[in-house]
DNA sequence: CTTGTAATTTGAAAGTTTTAAAACTATCTG
DNA sequence: CAGATAGTTTTAAAACTTTCAAATTACAAG
């Protein structure tokens, strides 16, 4: 099931393209899709060289525009993509990653 | 034949995304979408309620992002989408729109 | 409760984007 | 050529984004 969008969807279209308008966060968004199993925070920052304030504001973005799912376990925080979003807006966007 | 992508295209995503990161861009491919039969600068900006310099500099950006193709005819100039880019890096997002 | 680790928030600086008016360039028509 | 129309460039202000360090919050384990 699909969900069919309009131009009422605007805002939200473009919030998921400022989102990704940064080289940064794409790479984030790679990163998430080719770890599955869940990487915190910390592992994000690290392996794409960033600080972790900046991890930090760049994540948020992303979770603002509903991309990615974002939950505490522990110390850890994790990131989760949201297929759903993807799949509404940027159908077969993650695949071409 | 669809083009393979690969993380050196990143630059070029984040510069599609960004220039379709504002509600007017969208609204100005739509209307490009809707209007085939190749629609002037000027018609564009009266449609959407856009200054003459505002029109030409948002039409800039689609532009150098490569979504559209720009050609004069006379003293007009018309905004031609390029489906190539959009079939390349958004592939389905034109229909969605 | 204290210490350590993980992540967020705050705040300042630097940089970028958007807007609109004014000046400019290109083309057409008489 | 002059005048009109279409679009671009320049400029400056306002708004927004990104970065990073320092302060702060959240949780875990002793």
């Amino acid at each position: 099931m699909t969900i069919k969008l309009t131009s009422k969807d605007d805002e939200k279209r473009a919030k998921i393209f400022k989102a990704l308008s940064e080289v940064k966060r794409i790479e984030m968004i790679r990163y998430l899709v080719r770890h599955p199993e869940h990487k915190t925070c910390g592992e994000v920052g690290e392996s794409l060289g960033m600080d972790k304030s900046n991890v930090s504001y760049h994540l948020k973005i992303l979770y603002e525009a509903e991309l990615i799912h974002i939950y505490r376990r522990g110390q850890n925080k994790y990131g989760q993509l949201r297929e759903d979003t993807f799949n509404a807006f940027l159908p077969g966007f993650l695949d071409s990653l």
